[in-house]
DNA sequence: TTATACCCTATCGGATTAGTAGACTTTACA
DNA sequence: TGTAAAGTCTACTAATCCGATAGGGTATAA
C-alpha cells in the first residue's frame, strides 16, 4: 500500500511542476488544491525541504518552490524519502536492508528470490520516471 | 510491505510442497520447520483451506495437506487471499477496487497512472510464479 | 477412552498512520 | 514599527492493523 505521505508528496511536486512560474507557493494552496489536510501537508514539504527537493521562504509572499527541474526528480527518490524501502521484505532492500528476523537463512527462503525479482521491476519503473513524465502522461 | 502472514503463508505451501507424500502434516510440524509461531500459522493454514488449496484432517495422525498441485497455486492467488489487493492504491485494484476517498477524481490523479503501471509488472510476476516455480529457484 | 490435532472466538500490546493543536519565528508591507 | 502572513517545531491523539496469545470446543485414530 502507497500511504498518503508519498502520495500527498508526489501530489504537491507536480503541482509545483505544473506552474509556469516557480515563485513560492503557500502550503495553504497547495493543500486546497489538491484536496490535502494543511497540517499534514505542512510535515511532508518539510521532508522534502530537508531532502534538498523544495526551498522555502517565510512570511508574507512566501511558501514552497521547488529547487530542482521537474525530470530531475525520480520516483525512486521522493519515494524513498517519504515511504521508506521499494522493497516489499528488508532482506531484500538495496537501500535499508536488513535481515528478517523471523528468517534463519536468507539463502534457503522460498520468499527472497521471488521478492528480488518484484524489486527490480518496481525499482525499474520508479527509477525511470519522474515528476515530468507523471505530469506528461497525466 | 509483505506482511508476515503472506510471506508465512507461501513458506508453509511451498514446505508441503517439498515433501515426496501428500500426506497429513501437523501444524506443530511446519511451524517447527519453519520458524513460524504456532497459533498464527493455524489461522493462516484455516485460510488457506476455506479458500480451497488445503485439505486438513482432525485428530491423531491428522494436519494438512494440499489439494492442489504445486505448479496449480499462483502466487498471485495465495497474495490475494493472505495479503489483500496487489495493487498499491485501491483505485488500480483490479479484484478489489475502491475509489480513493481523498481523490476527487482518477483522471486527473498525478500518481493513478504510474501506479497502474506498477501494479501491471507485480502482477505478470506474481500471476507467472507458481509455488513450483519457488521452490525450483530456491 | 484418551491423546492428538484441527477449529473457533476473543483479546492484547505495540507499532504505524493520518491528522490536530498550539506556540514560535521570520518576513513583507502598510 | 506594528501586524498579518507564512513556514518551523514539538507534542499529542484517535484509529487502525499486525502479529501473537489464550483457551476452550470438536473430531478422530488407536
Amino acid at each position: 500500500m502507497l500511504s498518503r505521505k508519498t502520495k500527498y508528496g508526489l501530489k504537491a511536486l507536480t503541482f509545483l511542476a505544473k506552474r509556469e512560474e516557480n515563485e513560492p507557493v503557500p502550503i495553504s494552496v497547495i493543500a486546497e488544491s489538491e484536496n490535502i489536510s494543511q497540517k499534514f501537508l505542512e510535515s511532508i514539504l518539510l521532508s522534502m525541504r530537508k531532502a534538498g527537493y523544495l526551498g522555502s521562504k517565510k512570511g508574507k509572499g512566501g511558501g514552497y518552490y521547488l529547487l530542482k527541474e521537474a525530470d530531475e526528480i525520480k520516483v525512486a527518490e521522493v519515494y524513498r524519502i517519504l515511504e521508506g524501502p521499494i522493497a516489499m521484505v528488508p532482506c531484500v532492500s538495496l537501500n535499508f536492508y536488513e535481515k528478517c528476523d523471523d528468517c534463519p537463512d536468507e539463502a534457503t527462503c522460498s520468499v527472497h528470490k521471488l521478492m528480488i525479482q518484484v524489486r527490480d521491476n518496481t525499482l525499474k519503473i520508479f527509477e525511470n520516471t519522474t515528476i515530468e513524465d507523471i505530469i506528461i502522461r497525466a
